[in-house]
DNA sequence: TTCGAAACATGATGGCCGTCATATTTAAAA
DNA sequence: TTTTAAATATGACGGCCATCATGTTTCGAA
């Protein structure tokens, strides 16, 4: 934690709502006594590979990026988080240390919850459990799918898979060559060929850094695999 | 269901000291009295993508892969589970319907937990639900890391990995080229190919269809990536 | 035991796309 | 504002490996 903590009250929290973690009213209340809020600018690492975790973080505003260093150098993400979403659980369930970088996109306000009042909220609350075994769920069916989609799919079909979701979940983010490839399992220099070849043919309009999708079923339709 | 279910009592069986199910005494005696075994032949499918989940399957003995097919035709081994394994949960925690497979490699004895039971369990024994969850991060680490080594490493390098990794837990069992391609995100052909040259290397030998590692240290710096 | 399908085996071909190189533009920091 | 690194942009090259084709062998089922 680089910033002093903050103390925000987890009763006027949007994220609340879409976030696993926080499943009732009665749940809410708890987490909002034992956590705590500190901030991320935008680059800022919150944890690296190797370390171990002693807590549990969610996204109350910002971005957040789970990456992971493969044995060559790339860097690939894993899941992309904005508000509601929870980082670095994996890991803690599991009883490993992190496998992955969390690295904030832009200015996050994360909400810190230790491990042991989050294991104590379980053993309270065990629908809270099952409610948020059911992300982990959705969060392994992400990874099976996106696995296979990078096997089968051309290098174009993942970009186009990548700027709709990417433009879907979080709009108005700006994305970087490098980073859509890294989502997509692609290089930059194929982003740039793929994109400039989507806009040839009037799929897309790229204004500076934001691109603007100007046929969504002409995309979509790449995207889908033939 | 293909055969008349049986009665086998889970307090003589040896699966459940690996399951993340039957975590405690008191779980497996639950689990044994809401149980139904059944069994399966080798090449039959347990259940398949787009059917609704109302239960939760238990290796107890045997064979089975979960296996995806993607839109181009291609099928892909998501996870492979020996006794112990547990088979279902996925789509059932997610209130999804399956998608994917469940095929029996060899003739396999099932435990069929249905829905309801597996769930009061849960609500009974809140340590159990945990116990459950840590294992489906296990499988969700899997996953992702399995995900990008298929993005990152070439096909011989996945095919020594995928060799080393079906030996290391399913002993003795005979891979077909095909199969070890599905598990290694690749075709048959290049398994031959490969194959052949760590046999000519002097790394392998190749039995008929059973894969004898003469050089593990070899196969596993090939496996590493460089 | 016979038969047919599946698995094994190997060669030839071609295209996708990662890599490297280089120039320009943007954006952030000093 | 100046400076400098990062991002954008484009071209050339080449290798990995999927695909197709064809023949042989194995193995399970009738």
């Amino acid at each position: 934690m680089t910033t002093p903590a903050r103390k925000d009250s987890c009763l006027t929290c949007d994220a609340k709502h879409s976030s696993a973690l926080c499943s009732s009213p009665d749940v809410v209340k708890v987490i909002d006594s034992v956590k705590v809020t500190c901030h991320y600018k935008a680059g800022q690492t919150i944890f690296q590979q190797g370390q171990d975790p002693l807590g549990l973080f969610a996204v109350q505003s910002g971005l957040v990026k789970l990456e992971v260093n493969s044995s060559d150098g790339h860097a690939h993400t894993l899941r992309m988080l904005g508000p509601g979403g929870v980082v670095g659980y994996r890991s803690l369930f599991a009883h490993e240390p992190y496998k992955a970088n969390a690295i904030a996109i832009e200015d996050t306000h994360l909400c810190y919850i230790p491990k042991k009042e989050l294991f104590q909220v379980f053993a309270d609350h065990p629908e809270a459990t099952l409610n948020f075994m059911q992300s982990i769920c959705k969060d392994l069916r992400f990874a099976e799918e996106k696995w296979i989609d990078q096997m089968d799919k051309e290098a174009s079909e993942r970009i186009a898979e990548a700027i709709l979701f990417l433009q879907d979940h979080f709009t108005d983010q700006k994305w970087t060559r490098k980073e859509i490839a890294q989502w997509a399992g692609t290089t930059p220099e194929t982003v740039m060929r793929t994109l400039a070849q989507f806009e040839k043919e009037g799929l897309i309009d790229q204004a500076g850094r934001k691109i603007i999708i100007l046929n969504r079923t002409a995309i979509q339709t790449k995207a889908a695999h033939t």
